[in-house]
DNA sequence: GCAAGGTC
């Protein structure tokens, strides 16, 4: 073909048949004859390919990607980061650029960091609230220079960048990020964004071809939560530390910092506590009827369960005993099943490993790292709770037929027991549930990765067996006025609970038979009393639902906030049933001058804990003080809450819909946290009483005493003060 | 010395 005489549509058609340029570009480039001599030499030699530069958002994911797209047959080479490779290859990106040259890198999360400029970086001067309008500088930090340099220099060569991070907005910042990095690099780059959820070779190579743009708006979304997050968090953390410095004592040396996700989450601590401390037991009285047949106890339900009232609750006891008789007035049988858990998500794991393992939130996400980089786990940071379709789960499950604890387990769904796992509502369209990727033999693993890496393998079992099977019987009668039912469980397939200790089919009793219309003299038939009682403390995994449900934090920074709050000594944890007062208040505590608010004993209840290692978290009376001094500032919403985090999520969302913008957002937060600032500084005398209170206390006896008022004794009995928060 | 979000 003679380039010089052809004309403009044919020299686009076949240039885009030798894969040589992007159509859209050709014009201009034609005038300047760009071409001519270009692909004369293309035609010469074969390596004057297109070179696309890729970068992922973590290493991992650049050399799956890099894998699938090379076929395997890509060249490797250092950088000048540990962690970060460069992947070189040819790839066949489809029109415009067909076959290029593909160099595949990766940054290791946020590439950049936002920080105030050096004049403010002291705390007293410029005063905390001028960080509500300092400029705000992004930078690159130290760590990252060599991996924004390596795409500052990669973009050089390349005609295009196309990002593969993760598909979330916070995915498209990164994304924002690394194309800042390579425009330093090559002003002229064009810049694409690969969309996938999972690194499964026929979606990734699908993602290749199906390139879009980043998604500016999501990009703004980040924008604004990084920049308010920072001056945030910055101006009430030097006013709260700086203010209630003077005070002295132990408030010298403590950093008293504020966070829009911290806060929140001793909210919920100092909460619970409160609903426990004002908890005012209750009497209620119930009647209890148990009837033996064919050697069986039956114990029968009062369908009104328990009344406040005694004299009523007398009144239909005594009823019941003048009937002598009940009749039977239904009975059914029918089958049952106890459903399997859903695929494991990270907000699961942590509450699975605070429960079952003694471990806290953050060293189960350490361990769950750590099996990670070592192959034997997928991705442990994930919210999807349903498998892909497309995933050979079955493959996965023979993998673990070896070992000896679960692997006659594994064989039996191998042979056909298997059963596709139940989908669950959660999708974050970047990563699969939790599950083993290859088999690790024990001796493999240290003690804390064995036990996590057997939850993990059992998890992901019981998700591919069957549920559990069994037949529930139902009997309703009619005693006096009153009716009462007896509910029994056979089980008849354990199915998935034979892999999975952690869970158990309670109520299994087996009831004997009883026919409608009969009538019978029950056994016993008593008046009981009772009380209600208090809530639990919060356990960690009770604090990590409730930061889930609140939208507090993300999967892989619940556990960083539950642990900042102990660090600045807001809270601390003390273990459940041997966590009294006295407990709580061990000569390890007041060094620091703040006693702890543990109340009485408890044995273990609620939230699934069971095992002695469960702890429960308490406030200290710093920790309650900056609550309550907040909550009784009455701002529209106090900063303790959740709902100020809620609410920045929820522009978020608007700025990514289009419905506001990041200059919007920005200007409106900013000054209504000013607002917020400007009364705390008025009411400060609110939060010294509290801290000052505190203060007089400390060292002389172990009682918490905000605002006041005892919160506790030294001693293990609870005394209830005036209910002040319910 | 301060935040929250990625990731190793």
């Amino acid at each position: 073909m003679n380039i010089r005489r052809a004309s403009v549509a044919a020299l686009r058609c076949w240039l885009r048949h030798h894969d040589l340029v992007n159509p859209a570009h050709l014009g201009s480039r034609l005038r300047l004859g760009f071409y001519a001599s270009r692909a004369t030499a293309a035609t010469a030699t074969t390596t004057n390919m297109t070179r696309i530069l890729c970068v992922a958002e973590k290493p991992s994911i650049a050399k799956a990607v890099a894998t699938h797209l090379s076929g395997g047959q890509y060249q490797t080479s250092n950088t000048r980061n540990t962690y970060i490779k460069n992947y070189s290859f040819t790839f066949d990106f489809g029109p415009p650029w067909g076959h290029c040259d593909v160099t595949m890198t990766a940054v290791k999360g946020h590439l950049t960091a936002v920080e105030f400029p050096g004049d403010y970086k002291q705390w007293e001067f410029p005063p905390p609230d001028s960080l509500f309008d300092a400029p705000v500088l992004t930078v690159v930090p130290d760590d990252n220079k060599s991996i924004a340099k390596n795409i500052e220099d990669q973009a050089k060569r390349a005609t295009a960048l196309v990002i593969w991070t993760d598909c979330d907005r916070e995915g498209e910042h990164i994304g924002s990020e690394i194309r800042d990095a390579a425009r330093k690099g090559n002003r002229q780059i064009q810049v694409k964004r690969a969309r996938f959820s999972n690194v499964e070779r026929a979606h990734i190579l699908s993602a290749a071809r199906r390139l879009v743009s980043l998604d500016e708006k999501q990009v703004d979304a980040v924008a604004a939560r990084i920049e308010l997050d920072l001056r945030i968090g910055y101006a009430f953390t030097r006013f709260l530390t700086l203010s209630l410095r003077p005070m002295g004592g132990p408030l010298q040396g403590l950093t008293l910092s504020y966070g829009s996700c911290q806060f929140p989450t001793l909210g919920f601590v100092v909460d619970r506590y409160f609903r426990v401390k004002n908890f005012v037991p209750e009497p209620f009285w119930s009647i209890k009827v148990m009837h033996e047949r064919d050697g069986i106890k039956v114990n029968f339900n009062w369908a009104r369960h328990r009344l406040f009232d005694r004299m009523m609750a007398v009144v239909l006891y005594e009823r019941c005993l003048v009937a002598r008789t009940a009749t039977v007035t239904k009975v059914s049988e029918k089958p049952t099943r106890k459903f399997k858990p859903l695929p494991l998500t990270t907000v699961e794991l942590q509450k699975m490993a605070t429960r079952f393992l003694r471990m806290t939130g953050q060293q189960a996400m350490t361990i769950a790292e750590k099996l990670y980089n070592k192959g034997f786990i997928s991705y442990p940071r994930t919210e999807t709770d349903r498998f892909d379709r497309g995933m050979d789960l079955r493959a996965l499950v023979r993998k673990q037929t070896q070992d000896s604890r679960w692997g006659p387990f594994a064989q039996n769904l191998v042979d056909g027991a298997f059963q596709q796992p139940r989908q669950g509502r959660h999708d974050d369209k970047a990563h699969p549930p939790i599950h083993p990727i290859t088999y690790a033999a024990p001796q493999a693993l240290d003690d804390g990765e064995r036990r996590l890496y057997e939850l993990v393998v059992r998890r992901f079992l019981a998700c591919c067996s069957d549920d559990a099977k069994g037949v529930a019987s139902d009997v309703e009668m009619l005693y006096g006025d009153e009716v009462f039912s007896a509910h029994g469980v056979m089980v008849l397939e354990r199915n998935y609970l034979d892999v999975y200790p952690y869970e158990n089919w309670s109520g299994t009793a087996v009831l004997p038979r009883f026919t409608v219309g009969e009538r019978f003299e029950p056994t016993e038939a008593l008046l009981s009393e009772g009380k209600t009682t208090a809530p639990s403390y919060l356990t960690e995994a009770d604090l990590i639902a409730l930061m889930d449900a609140n939208g507090i934090g993300t999967d892989a920074t619940m556990a960083e906030h539950i642990e900042k709050i102990q660090e600045r000594q807001y809270v601390r944890t003390v273990p459940r049933g041997g966590g009294g007062a006295g407990d709580a208040d061990d000569g390890s505590w007041p060094r620091t001058g703040w006693s702890c608010g543990a109340g009485r004993p408890r044995r273990g209840s609620g939230g699934g804990g069971g095992g002695s290692g469960v702890r429960e978290f308490i406030p200290t009376s710093l920790g309650v003080a900056l609550i309550e001094g907040f909550d009784r500032m009455r701002f529209e919403t106090s900063l303790g809450k959740p709902f100020l985090r809620k609410e920045m999520e929820l522009k978020m969302k608007a700025i990514c819909e289009g419905r506001t913008t990041k200059q919007l957002v920005l200007r409106e937060s900013i000054e209504g946290y000013r607002r917020v600032f400007e009364q705390s500084r008025a009411e400060l005398n609110v939060l010294k009483a509290a801290c000052r209170q505190e203060l007089k206390h400390v060292g002389l006896v172990m009682s918490a005493v905000v605002f006041g008022r005892p919160l506790l004794e030294q001693n293990a009995t609870l005394r209830i003060e005036t209910p002040r928060r319910i």
